[in-house]
DNA sequence: CTTGAATCTGTTATCGATAACATATAGGTC
DNA sequence: GACCTATATGTTATCGATAACAGATTCAAG
C-alpha cells in the first residue's frame, strides 16, 4: 500500500522535534545528558513516525556493531539449542545480540557461514567444534575480535575454549558397559568426516576397549551425521546381522540409540536383557524411552553460560588477556537400558 | 597478540592492487565488468590482506543489506526447523541470507526480537505466527519491507500468508478418533495464552468434538509451552486420574505425546487398546515410537519453500502486487497408537 | 553578581562502501 | 581512418548515523 518509500531517518525526527539530529541520537542512548522533557518530544516523534534506527549506520560510525556471530552445526538439535540458551542468557544484560547461523555439519559451509558473518563485523564469535578450514581459521584470526570454540578440545586453539574431549566422554560408556559385565561391544556412528565430535566419540570409544582388552571390530557408519532415528534402527539391525551376539551397543547420539532401540524392540528383543543400548548428549528423549536410555550428559547449557562469562571478560580487557580453555565434565547418566541382569 | 586494529579496507585492497577503490568493490560483484586479469589482481592482494568486505557500509551505500529476517518461537523444534530448512534452500539461489531470531513463544520477546531485526534493515520479514502485540504490527507495517506470515491463517494480515487453519488441522483428529469408535477423547495442551497456534488446535478440537455431539470436557493444561515429554507424561497421569474411562488422548504436539506414550506405558497400559494417543507435527519420533504414533503432518517444508518463492516474488515486484495467502493442507497420518482394535 | 562546574545541545568530519556519472581504451564496420 | 559500441576504470557525492569538539545554558557557591 505505502509503496517501498524511505523510512524515516534520524534527521526527520529531530526536525520533527525540532532539535539536531545529535540530540536524537543521545536521546536513544541511555546515559548521555538530554534533559528529559527533550528526550520526551523525541521520544514521541520517533513513535509517530514510526522511526527505527539504522542500526547499519550506527556501527559503521561508531565501530560497534553490538552483536557477535555464533555457528551451530544444526538447529534442530536439543544439545545446541542449549548451549545457544545459556549464551543468550549470560550475553542478556550485556546488550548483545547473537547472530546465528548452522553449518549443516559442513566445514566448507562454515567456512562461507564465518565469512558471511564476518562481513556484519561482530563484536566476537562463537563457533562450535574445533576442526575448521584452514581459510576459515585465517579469516577468524583476522578478524581480530576475540573468538570461542565450544563442544570441543583442539589440540590448536583459535583462542579460547569452552569443551570437553569427546573421546574421553566416549570412553566413560565403555566403563560403564565393562562394568555391568559386557565383552561385546559395538559402536554406531555417521559414515563421513563431517562430524568430527562424533568422529572423536568414535575414537575414543574405541581405544577405550582396546584398553580393556576388548575387540574393536563391531561398528557400523551409517549415513550422514546428524545420523537420525531411522538410520540408527537400520544401524543396529546391520549390525546384529553381521554380528549376532553383540551384547551391548552404544550410539553417537541418543536420537540414533532411541531409533536403534525401537528397532530392536519391534523385532521382538527385549532391551536391556537381550541387548544393551546407550547413547550420548542427555537428551528429553533418553530419560522418557522405555527403558530409558544410559546416555551422557555434557552440560550443553553450562557451556554457553560459561562461554558467555568467558566472552565478557574478553570484551572488557581488550583482547590482551591470554586466552582461557575451560573445561566441561562430562557426566555418565546409567540407566535402565544397560542395566545387566545379574 | 594482533592486538585489535582496525581490519583492511577496500582502499587499502585498492592500493595493493594498484587501481581505484570503486574497482575493487566491482571486483567482488560477480557480473560487473572488470578484467579477468585486475579481477585477479585484486582477489589475490585482498586475500594476502585477509580482506573481509564490510556489509555494513556496503549496505548503507547500496541500500540493499542482502539479508531477510526470519522468526521462529523455538530453535529446538523440528518443525520450525524443517520450515526454515525449507525457506533457506529456496532463497539459496538469490544470495539472500537469513537472520534467525527465536521469540521463545512470548509476543513481548517477538516485539523486541523484530525492533532489532529491523534496525539492521532487512529487506523483507517472515514471522511464525498470526499474533504480534499492537507496536509489532506497526513496526512491520511501517517498515515498508514485504511480510509473510507462517504457520497460521491470521485473520487479519500483516502481508502475504503461507499457513494452515490449526484448528481445522486437530479437527481433522477428531474426525479420525470418531472413524475409530472412540468416544470419550481428551486433550492435553498447554495451559498460557503464548501458543496461540497450540491454542487454536484445542479450540479447534474441541469445536469438532461438539459437532459430532461429544462431551468437550475432558482437556488438560499443563505447562509452559512448548510442552516438553515430561510435560505429556504429567498431564495424562493427571488426565486419566480425573477421567478414568478416556479412550483416547490427541496431544498438542509429538513429543508430549510420546511423553503420554511412555507414560501410559510404564503404568502398565497397553497402547492403543487400553488408551489411543495422538500427536501433531509428525515429527521423526511419532515414527519410531512403539507404537508409532498418529499424527498430523502439517508439510513444514513446504511452508518455508513456498514462503520463499513469495518472497522472491514480493521482492521482485517491489510490493506493488497484492499481498497473497498461500494455503497448507494438513494431513492425517494413521499409525498404529490409535487403531481400533475391531 | 561573578565564577566555575555540570549539564545540555549544536557543528563538522568521518566511518567504508557504492551509485551515478565521466572518461579512456579496445574492437569492429563501412 | 572515421565512427560507433562495448568494455574497463576513475571521480565525486552520498548513504545514516556518531565521535569529537565547541558553544550555550543552568545552577550553586562564594
Amino acid at each position: 500500500m505505502a509503496g517501498r518509500r524511505h523510512p524515516p531517518t534520524m534527521a526527520d525526527v529531530a526536525h520533527l522535534a525540532g532539535v539536531s539530529p545529535m540530540t536524537v541520537s543521545r536521546a536513544f542512548k541511555p546515559k548521555s545528558s538530554v534533559k528529559e522533557e527533550t528526550r520526551r518530544k523525541i521520544r514521541e516523534a520517533a513513535e509517530s513516525l514510526g522511526y527505527v534506527l539504522d542500526s547499519t549506520a550506527a556501527g559503521l560510525s561508531s565501530r560497534r556493531t553490538g552483536f557477535i556471530a555464533a555457528t551451530i552445526p544444526s538447529i534442530n538439535n536439543a544439545n545446541f539449542a542449549d548451549s545457544l540458551r545459556g549464551l543468550t542468557e549470560g550475553l542478556a544484560e550485556t546488550g548483545l545480540q547473537i547472530l546465528l547461523g548452522y553449518t549443516d555439519y559442513d566445514l566448507a559451509e562454515e567456512e562461507r557461514l564465518v565469512e558471511q558473518m564476518l562481513r556484519r563485523r561482530p563484536e566476537a564469535v562463537v563457533v562450535t567444534g574445533g576442526a575448521h578450514s584452514p581459510r576459515c581459521r585465517r579469516l577468524l584470526a583476522n578478524a581480530a575480535v576475540p573468538v570461542v570454540e565450544i563442544w570441543d578440545q583442539p589440540r590448536d586453539p583459535l583462542g579460547a575454549v569452552v569443551g570437553f574431549s569427546n573421546a574421553a566422554a566416549a570412553s566413560l560408556m565403555v566403563d560403564h558397559f565393562v562394568e555391568q559385565g559386557y565383552r561385546r561391544i559395538g559402536f554406531i556412528g555417521g559414515d563421513s568426516s563431517r562430524d568430527t565430535r562424533g568422529l572423536d566419540r568414535r575414537r575414543g570409544f574405541l581405544e577405550a576397549l582396546r584398553t580393556h582388552g576388548l575387540s574393536d571390530e563391531r561398528v557400523l557408519a551409517y549415513g550422514l551425521p546428524p545420523i537420525t532415528m531411522g538410520q540408527g534402527a537400520e544401524a543396529i539391525t546391520a549390525l546384529r546381522e553381521r554380528w549376532p551376539d553383540t551384547e551391548a551397543v552404544m550410539c553417537v547420539s541418543d536420537l540414533s540409540a532411541f531409533g536403534a532401540l525401537s528397532a530392536c524392540q519391534r523385532a521382538g528383543l527385549r532391551v536391556p536383557q537381550d541387548i544393551a543400548i546407550a547413547g550420548f548428549g542427555a537428551y528429553d528423549i533418553a530419560e522418557h524411552a522405555n527403558p530409558a536410555l544410559t546416555t551422557i550428559d555434557v552440560g550443553a547449557k553450562e557451556i554457553g553460560a560459561q562461554a558467555a562469562d568467558l566472552l565478557i571478560k574478553l570484551l572488557e580487557d581488550g583482547d590482551s588477556s591470554s586466552p582461557q580453555m575451560i573445561q566441561i565434565e562430562p557426566r555418565l547418566l546409567a540407566r535402565a537400558s544397560t542395566q545387566r541382569r545379574r
